[in-house]
DNA sequence: TTGTCAATTGTCAGCCACTGTCACTAATCT
DNA sequence: AGATTAGTGACAGTGGCTGACAATTGACAA
């Protein structure tokens, strides 16, 4: 933070930030309107608009730096790996280290009411889906690289991506929908998960 | 069509969604206004969200008769295939019915154009996620009633559910953005993409 | 320190999606 | 034919978002 502007700045950001996900948590985020956040922070709702581009990306900046966090953690797993391993690496042991750098921010209890929010309200679920989809082309690139195969002609990358990215997309909907919203309960989930892939996958599920 | 009123309706409401779906492909979604569609039906935009909730319904008029008929597919599947078997029959062998159900409703030229926007356009493409979404939990309902297991216990429906979803994401996303519009290039797609996908999972891709 | 330049902000006007209200017209029923 | 009801247009208003311009405030050099 070098000079008095730039602070200044950082300063009203923060500001509108926390503003916002407040209100979007207690309120509702269709219930707030960026007035209301502005006004919070006592600027015009024209300087909302300077510093993000719109209600949408208030919500997702949280989520924002975690989906980061979890392409550097593919990215830095070692090559030996194979694909789907990398993966579920990256997941299981990626929660630690996001819920540090989530907590440089906003306070982790935010962050978790601000999840389920974008879970339970439509528009910022699509938006959310969107989002993990442009995730999901990245890691599939990161993928490919790895193995020294070419994203345009294999499918296998955006396959095995796709397949794991649904695998994680019924365990967060389980963990947000359920009681436990601890840091354990989601590791456990996603761990039980990803090994039913294949069971279910195979499966008579009549057999005794 | 019994009264005159109900065949004006029935007009009225064909007239806007044909000249929505125009404007859509050839101008864009985001350049189509809601006047605009109203005045080529030489109606008021009142009546154009008497028709219709949004401006994003219209657009996905016939994505929404693609999803109810995939849903009856999985229904209709014979109780002694396996979930993840009753699933890809019903994609493949339904892209048939699907064609005649469409094209009696709209060129099936329009529909593949429209397709393709969705599949462009950032907003129609989130919107188009969070529908398969709610496809999907029904598809998860389904079969677990035909396995006789409980959705809310056994996470093995909307596994299985997920992953298939993914998969044909991903085989979407390809033809879409490919050269070949065909419903041959689709069929044989989906088929090859979902054969690859014990492969990739299993990996090691980088074996001769 | 002060004057100049550039960055930040507020105000205002306007577009577009969408909603409520009310009066008017045209189809339906008796 | 007259009373009823459904469908429509006109109008006003809200909320998200953008462009333009002017006022303010910090940065930096003379």
């Amino acid at each position: 933070m070098e000079t008095l502007r730039e602070r200044k700045k950082q300063r009203t950001r923060d500001a509108l930030l926390h503003a916002a996900l407040e209100l979007f948590t207690t309120r509702g985020y269709e219930a707030t309107t960026v007035d209301d956040v502005a006004a919070a922070v006592d600027v015009s709702q024209r300087t909302f608009f300077r510093y993000f581009a719109s209600k949408e990306e208030v919500a997702f900046v949280v989520q924002h730096m975690t989906e980061a966090a979890f392409v550097e953690g593919v990215r830095a797993r070692p090559a030996h790996e194979a694909p789907m391993e990398a993966l579920r690496q990256a997941v299981v042991d990626g929660w630690d280290r996001l819920h540090e750098a989530v907590s440089a921010v906003v306070p982790v209890e935010l962050y978790l009411r601000m999840y389920q929010l974008i879970e339970s309200t439509p528009v910022l679920l699509a938006a959310h889906l969107r989002r993990s989809m442009e995730v999901e082309e990245k890691i599939a690139r990161i993928l490919a690289e790895r193995e020294g195969v070419d994203v345009d002609t294999d499918p296998r990358p955006r396959l095995v991506v796709a397949v794991f990215a649904g695998v994680i997309r019924v365990t967060e909907r389980q963990w947000s929908t359920g009681e436990d919203f601890s840091l354990e309960a989601i590791r456990e989930l996603t761990a039980r998960y990803l090994d039913q892939v294949g069971p279910a996958l195979a499966g008579d599920w009549r057999a005794p």
